[in-house]
DNA sequence: ATAACACCTGTAGTTACTAAAGGTTCAAGG
DNA sequence: CCTTGAACCTTTAGTAACTACAGGTGTTAT
């Protein structure tokens, strides 16, 4: 039994993220003392370790309620698996829109480089109208 | 001289985002005609574009606002080349960072797929206490 | 004239928290 | 026992960068 304090130093979570992931669900509400504060027990430990670990690794709320089953049963291995790869496969995707991204922006600087316009070639380059 | 909804079929910009860059001031006050519609010259198409370009290549806000010389002065070609390379560095990073995560996953998915224990892997090496 | 559409304002919702204000309770030292 | 400072409590507002909605006015074509 410990209070949300020292949940918070064992997982990294702040005290504030605590209580509002207890606000929109994806922690239960915890018990009291008779003074009002939240006291913890190993369960909980468990299943914030989870929640940070999941955030971490950059799954949505939504990923982490599914993988919790908090509105519906607990998840198969297999819709675990499912949400992973799907987390998977828009990570993916995401870091071929930055290399995208970097490429575009590299090309565009490069004009800068062997500037010797009176204007900037970045900003021109962005402002034209085709 | 054109609308509102020229503009944002001409560059992209949805018609709330083009006056929520109003209030903001990431484009000008627009002119009115008598009947309160707002209208608009080559001068705003010219911006506008810039910003949705910008955008596009995923600069901030607060990164536009240099580029365009919002609160201070129009910035000089070495301040807008430093602006663009900072950038560059936080794809780069964020590039780097998601490749971390998606290793990270496919070493936890890869447990999974040879599974014969009665509880999901995945869920298990997340929740783990050490 | 009237329908259909474009435009207006103002406000609230999104994601995933974080911070601040203003008030209890707890634990340790004197 | 009393005090003091840390830890806790609630509620509300703020962040980025928009998007969406409600409820009203203007414009255009038939």
């Amino acid at each position: 039994m410990v209070s949300i304090g020292d949940l918070s130093s064992k997982t990294g979570v702040k005290i504030e993220t605590i209580r509002y992931f207890e606000r929109i669900g994806l922690m239960p509400i915890a018990e009291r003392k008779s003074s009002g504060h939240r006291v913890y027990d190993e369960t909980s430990l468990r299943r914030l370790t989870f929640i940070g670990r999941c955030r971490e690794l950059g799954f949505s709320q939504a990923d982490i309620r599914s993988l919790l089953g908090v509105e519906d049963n607990t998840p198969s291995c297999d819709e675990i698996l499912s949400i992973t790869t799907h987390h998977r496969t828009s990570i993916k995707a995401k870091i071929s829109d930055l290399r995208k991204l970097e490429r575009r922006l590299s090309e565009i600087s490069s004009t800068c480089l062997s500037n010797d316009t009176p204007v900037c070639p970045i900003i021109e380059s962005l402002s034209e109208i085709y």
